[in-house]
DNA sequence: CTGGATCCCCACGGATACTG
DNA sequence: CAGTATCCGTGGGGATCCAG
């Protein structure tokens, strides 16, 4: 039985949350979705440092989780689409939360002249 | 280093953000701490689940990123804190919105007779 | 194009014992 | 009390091939 790493039920708030978007890429695959439906494709472009295989995983418990639908078109080159329920919408503030700290993160970084330690972090 | 997963400099927003909070309990850790300084023993019996390596792992890695600092007593029985930052308080935002949607999360699915997969309102 | 299925490996993380 | 050191098992995730 996998225990999974996060218990919505017997840990804080915070952890329930993670049981959600915990996953590796999902908070990033989430970001994407804010903007609109994205193909799989897309998604592969905009999450690199992911395989297909684990964008594949990741979108599927979001899905079981619903927090994402998919949409398949039986189209001749298959499309898939992905989009943000309802359920999963509710989970904006967090998303634009996070990118928030992170633009501002990122500037901070980049005004650094030199990192304390070069090749840590 | 090695590459790690996440990358604030070729990333997105949302993935730098998680290069620093993306540890297995890093956002529970720092959750806790909002409320102020934690021993070791303290954050162990807050954040279980977690064993006593993975929470020092996870905690030398917020303190390398500046997030918390670690202050050592000197004493007989070694007494060690843990407190956020000036850094570190700049997660709050995300922390608390992470916690308001945990919250609200948790209720929903308290609620629940059954798993509802389909929902449309 | 969008994945499913398989194989494989290592590094992540658990458990335990020991120390200042 | 607050770790560190060590060993070790596992499963997470990469790579590859195949299919609709």
């Amino acid at each position: 039985m996998r225990p999974k790493r996060y218990d919505w039920r017997t840990g804080c708030s915070v952890e329930a949350t993670l049981s959600v978007i915990g996953g590796l890429w999902k908070a990033v695959i989430l970001f994407h979705l804010l903007e609109g439906k994205r193909r799989f494709g897309e998604l592969s472009r905009l999450v690199p440092g992911t395989t297909q295989r684990m964008l594949t995983l990741q979108l599927r418990e979001l899905e079981a989780d619903g927090v994402i639908s998919r949409t398949v078109f039986p189209e001749v080159p298959p499309r898939v689409e992905y989009e943000l329920t309802e359920f999963g919408r509710s989970l904006e503030p967090i998303l634009l939360t996070m990118r928030d700290w992170g633009l501002s993160f990122q500037s901070r970084r980049l005004g650094e002249p030199k990192p304390a330690k070069d090749l840590a972090a």
